[in-house]
DNA sequence: ACAAAAATAGCACGACCGTGCTATTTTAAA
DNA sequence: TTTAAAATAGCACGGTCGTGCTATTTTTGT
């Protein structure tokens, strides 16, 4: 989703405007972060990156395309902090064991304090229609699909019971992160860690034992 | 052109604004269901109901006292349409089960098309410090606290195994929620009440054959 | 019927919104 | 160094925001 022209050049090929723009970016993901993504605006990034509002305008050209921007940039975040360490991890239960622990959390990692993009935006604009509302489904999607095959890996090694069903258990695991969400930054609950670990372990059990109907 | 339609009030004292402001409460609780709280303005909601926006503003006083007064009135709706309903279930898991049954989709039954308004505020105010954050979090623990100790009524009469933790228990249950929301309204995915209703019966099974760690 | 009170409307203010336009500065290629 | 392009600033427009003020209408109690 990354365009990128290289043109002629060496190994100089940083043109100014590209490094100005992920400075926008970053301040602008730490006020979607707080704020959520309807109160990021022009101005208010202008402010904060000691731009001018115009000079903001022209690097995005409307103001959903600088909301699309940013939550292309957390995603990018999350691949870097979620995705790719997962990845290294064995395949299969390891795997996503490892991939539902890196998920937990990872906004503080990433430096963003006020929780995460993706959960703000899928209340922000479930029921509107829109770019940002077709990025979060096809998102959403990519990491259900995601989590699905590598539960599968894992009953194909025998991990986990061949009956279970994936797209349920994937569901439930985002319901844990969802509930995690919520204990950590609204009711700042220092357990949330626990029961979101407790519950994975919960449903792996389950999943190992016997399988649901 | 109104006659009166209020014959005689003896202690009847239904004066015109607070059918008015029930109104504005109606349309206000569409509003935020589909387009969340920032944006029910005195201005929108003057156009929803076709009232002046002074006529409005002298309603609620203020911007944010607007926004108490719908998350207040969403927590009525819920009481009505969750809690009421479930109170007639005799106690214990059976009651157990008809709140959490009765929370899946309480939102449509209750006319509120874009979803769960306590949801919404969640990830709007997590961060945020004011009047509706404050309020959030006490109406949350107040939910949180009625499940836990349906969860020991249910403990008590041998239902669920007595090491079960309520409170874990409870906030798996809340992510079931979560999960159900985004799954029925962003995604529109037809198996969202399946498989929250199979996530509940996943949890009392494990609460019942053995404890969790 | 009438006066008091409540409800609603009208208007104004400064602030911010998104976005188009032109002007200026900064950068990169020649 | 010159020059074209890229990046940024400045300004203006119509809108909406929240909120204070006064005026008008409608409802209510007597």
């Amino acid at each position: 989703m990354n365009t990128q022209q290289d043109e002629v050049c060496y190994a100089n090929s940083v043109r100014k405007g590209k490094m100005t723009r992920e400075r926008l970016l970053w301040h602008g993901l730490q006020l979607v972060s707080v704020e959520g993504f309807r109160q990021v605006s022009v101005g208010a990034l202008a402010k904060a990156s000691k731009l001018s509002k115009s000079g903001v305008f022209a690097h995005f050209g409307s103001s959903e395309a600088l909301q699309l921007a940013l939550l292309d940039a957390a995603a990018e975040l999350a691949n870097k902090d979620v995705f790719e360490p997962a990845m290294q991890a064995p395949v299969g239960l390891a795997q996503l064991r490892t991939l539902f622990e890196r998920l937990l959390g990872w906004t503080t990692r990433a430096g963003l304090p006020g929780g995460c993009p993706f959960v703000a935006a899928a209340s922000e604009f479930d029921d509107l229609e829109g770019s940002i509302h077709d990025y979060l489904i096809k998102s959403l999607e990519h990491w259900l699909g995601l989590f699905q095959d590598i539960i599968q890996h894992a009953v194909a090694q025998g991990e986990l019971d061949p009956s279970v069903d994936a797209k349920a258990f994937t569901w439930q695991l985002f319901g844990l992160y969802n509930m995690h969400h919520t204990m950590q930054h609204l009711m700042h609950d220092p357990d949330a860690d626990r029961i979101a670990l407790q519950g994975f372990e919960t449903l792996v059990n389950t999943a190992q034992i016997h399988a649901d109907a």
